[in-house]
DNA sequence: GTCTATATACAGATAGAC
DNA sequence: GTCTATCTGTATATAGAC
């Protein structure tokens, strides 16, 4: 791992958090890095290879993001709530999260980047399920842990994007709401 | 409004609910309605200007659609159920919606394009809020009826996203449980 | 309204020198 | 690892004939 291939991947990130990956050439790409695109390419020698190793990137720092939250925040509440603030960092930013977008890209992936794709969202998804399951004072009965977790992942994915297209961060407020709600 | 127009309207929707504006070329567009792509460009001259058209067509066949719904249903519950629908035949489609859609590439949206797809989530939201007001046995307290709107429609855009990438429509289905966790 | 033809720009990708 | 140079394809857009 170079630190040039690093760099490429962390510009290639931000760029695809704003844009996507189709706002993304080889170009663009090796002008904000300071090298030519062929330079690029040798590095990650189809797009297809800097799309999987961006995602998998970013599931991985994700991982570290939810040990932080883990060890600054106690209650199940909290943590969801911290979560729900690295959303609203990004909408100020004027991104969504990185794999919110390659989903609407989908079809611009090839099956390596379809399948990392799917473990970000099912580790999500792994981790919500454990903090709803740890609260035994939900206030919303009849649907279980996994439900919750699924719905709410996918609420603030949703959220992130429409409140990114009205300027806003109201519906990730709602969420906030939803969750004071529901731990109440 | 010409029967040629109509049709690259309808076939350029089609397309982005799939792939993406950014997938869709004007070449592409020709070839599939049987023109060459300046009569494409005679129609609409820029790209930006179908990106409008499109959106404004869509949140009228919308309104259309929630004219049926309400014809079709009675109670709040069963409404919801309908509309819930309309999202899971997107993904068994493989699909999402357009305005999901053109959230995600909404850099590539000029000034016009990023209003009309407000209006598009703006009544949505409005719909769902009078769904949710009109109950008065709503199974979760502290979240207004406006809130409750706000993140189920971010709810359903975000679960139509991964469900998608995933093949499954299981994140929707949890959203049928929570709507009738809801309505208990 | 649709056509042919074209201008201009940029995309992903590769060969081969250094 | 990075470069120059280039291939090939496609994009948006326009001019002008019919």
């Amino acid at each position: 791992m170079s630190a040039k291939r690093d760099q490429i991947e962390e510009v290639a990130t931000q760029a695809i958090k704003s844009g996507g990956l189709s706002s993304v050439s080889f170009r663009t790409l090796a002008d904000q890095v300071g090298v030519k695109s062929s330079s690029v390419h040798y590095h990650f020698p189809t797009k297809d290879d800097l799309a999987e190793s961006v995602i998998r990137r970013y599931t991985k720092d994700f991982e570290e993001t939810l040990v932080q939250i883990e060890s600054e925040n106690e209650t199940p509440l909290d943590r969801l709530r911290a979560f729900i603030g690295t959303y609203e960092a990004a909408v100020e930013n004027g991104d969504i999260c990185l794999c919110g977008m390659m989903a609407a890209e989908l079809s611009s992936l090839d099956e390596a980047g379809q399948l990392a794709l799917r473990g970000y969202f099912r580790r999500n998804e792994e981790w919500l399920e454990e903090l709803f399951a740890s609260s035994d004072q939900l206030a919303l009965d009849g649907v279980t842990p996994a439900e919750l977790a699924q719905t709410f992942l996918a609420g603030l994915q949703g959220a992130t994007l429409i409140d990114r297209a009205a300027g806003a961060t109201r519906r990730l407020s709602a969420y906030r709401a939803l969750a004071r709600a529901l731990f109440a």
